[in-house]
DNA sequence: CATGAATGAGTCTTCATTCAT
DNA sequence: AATGAATGAAGACTCATTCAT
């Protein structure tokens, strides 16, 4: 689509502050992805983004800061994402529901490499609060949307046996478990099929909405 | 088995080795729980033993190495509980399956701390090739053992439409998405609750072997 | 003497550069006063001038270049100063030594930021032959000043038992150490008693000329 | 005296703990004696002791610990001087008075190296509190003393135009101006004529105790 | 003239590892 | 076996200087 444009103008030398920091960001995400945490350096970011060494500390604070944002970024990634699907789902709770888990497994987001990061985050999360923190700013509402979800599916069908809570958390464990599946086995089970389970789940929490 | 030969040296003669090696294990999980993995230093971890700076190259070839025996130790305690829970279990299948996962959830296994070692290693595996190799060293038995009872079941009860490999990875999907819950949410729903949604998702699966 | 040549534009045509060079200096002063002389960035320069960054390298060559004119500026500062209040003392050699050394406590120059920053620089001094160069050129006519007038009070008074050149080093010396004390103990003693001390060593050297 | 000693023995790679910190206050004397404080390096620090470059990080929190150390060592030099030529004064109270300020033109002390680095930490004493405390910790006693000694001079003596407090000024004074003068002109006058300078205001402050 | 993004050499500091004792 | 001093590579971060705009 673009690119060509690029080429015409020779790579400026100075961008916008927006431009640098996403920049980075994604220069971030790559080595991580590739590194991990603890052996990703601000060389290897700046390096990856093909600038010179300083810019990092021009731009962010400090390389917490710049992790932060990069956290930031996947958070509000995820979150367009699934609010996206969501807003496309129509009227109907039990698509509505099925949406929001199929937004986790879209291609865009649901990479070998993204996930990486995310776990790279997840591994930090217990002394770092500030992951939690950025993370929870996005994921609650999603947390929140499901809860209701499963709420009015359960009062609609009438499932004694199930609460809620624990449809919403069994969901949410099947996505969390599904997404750790792919990155520590990625050759045992592909995406899609992964996301057959969770359907699968969703059939057998609410069989009269779903069928396997 | 062993030790008897040697009377007259009384068990020091080895043991000081293994009994040391054990030490720095013990003080690793203990500061990577603490710390995380890229937080802990050595230091970190010979001053929670107990110990003198330099005696980690001495029991260790490296760093990397105490890493590596940790998980081992990790991954090799995780092995010695299930299959002590899946020998207690008698013979019935789906009181096995049952187990195995029961003994995912074990006090003395699923504790905040070895499950924040866990995910620091996790968190790492892509980039460590050996530590996948390790706990695969432990934990394929067990994921066999998970994918026969499920094939056993299904047998047994005729569920026809359901994959002996689909229930297998559901559960254990399930197992591992608590695992994570229970480390980035340890408020939002307690170890036994966790359990039941595994026992639950079981009753869903196999509702002629389980109820819910 | 100049600047009426150019009547058509009003003084902005060569002014700036002189008022900007000014401003820096000054904000130079400020901040080797505030923060010293190794913890001093240019960016705290331009921040405190309520300028742009790049300012500085624009107008000085160097840092050190700026820093060569702050010294110079002080410098000249002092050495208007006390010609200003030589030239208002009269014939009287008693008088005009006695101005020379009221001089350097006058209430515009003998102040704790500017003597922060004249110590900063001598403290450096000894590294930077520049800073000693500066300093000489402005000082060099008022060691001889006072040399030579501690000439004539000894000739006109006849003091036996002492010779110009130690009566000259002792006053330098008890001026110089009055800064130091002012600078490091500002508790301790008051500008206008230093300057007391001062006169009583005047006093001391000709009691013929001066009387405690 | 000593030194054939180490040739005996291959100078030890591993030295007591106390011996290191002093090779390395000593080598930070050096380095800021010849550079300077902000231009010197760790690097430097650790070039001059001929030790490797992680050592001080070892012996000392930081640099600025270093510096702290540093300092302390000159200064308690500085207390172990006057304190032993005090008690080498017998008790005669001008002989005191004559030998605290002789103290401080001893060979040892007053040498061009160590001069520089005492400025060079008053011109940081203003922004390292640190370095005030310090000095002070072992100044004040020396202060106390001059302030009595003078006290019983004036009272021995009858001077009546004379306070004790501006007369131990003007001696603190002239010795902290007389060690300025060497720092930044010692071809002006040597140590000895200033000395000299500082004995002939004692002669002009208590003409009854001290002859020209 | 002025701005501020970009650069990269240089600083302090950390830490796994080595090794004399 | 154990200690802890010593090493030195490598990291994050700073900052004077440059330069496109």
């Amino acid at each position: 689509m673009s690119g060509e444009i690029e080429t015409a103008q020779p790579k400026k030398r100075t961008a916008p502050k927006e431009v640098r920091r996403k920049q980075l960001i994604m220069a971030a995400i790559d080595s991580i992805s590739k590194r991990g945490f603890s052996d990703t350096t601000l060389r290897h970011v700046t390096e990856a983004a093909g600038l010179s060494h300083g810019v990092v500390n021009y731009h962010f604070d400090s390389k917490e800061a710049l992790y932060d944002a990069t956290l930031g970024y996947l958070a509000q990634e995820h979150y367009g994402m699934w609010s996206r699907y969501l807003a496309d789902a129509g009227n109907d709770a039990a698509q509505q529901l099925e949406s929001i888990i199929r937004a986790d497994f879209d291609k865009k987001i649901c990479t070998h490499t993204k996930l990486a990061v995310w776990f790279a985050f997840w591994g930090q999360a217990k002394y770092r609060p500030n992951y939690i923190k950025i993370h929870n700013k996005y994921d609650n509402e999603r947390d929140q949307h499901i809860l209701e979800l499963c709420s009015q599916l359960i009062a609609s069908g009438g499932y004694t046996n199930l609460e809620a809570e624990r449809a919403a958390r069994m969901i949410e464990t099947q996505t969390d478990g599904a997404w750790l599946s792919l990155l520590l086995y990625p050759k045992v089970a592909p995406r899609q099929e992964l996301l057959q389970d969770c359907l699968d789940l969703l059939a057998r929490l609410f069989p009269d909405h779903y069928s396997v």
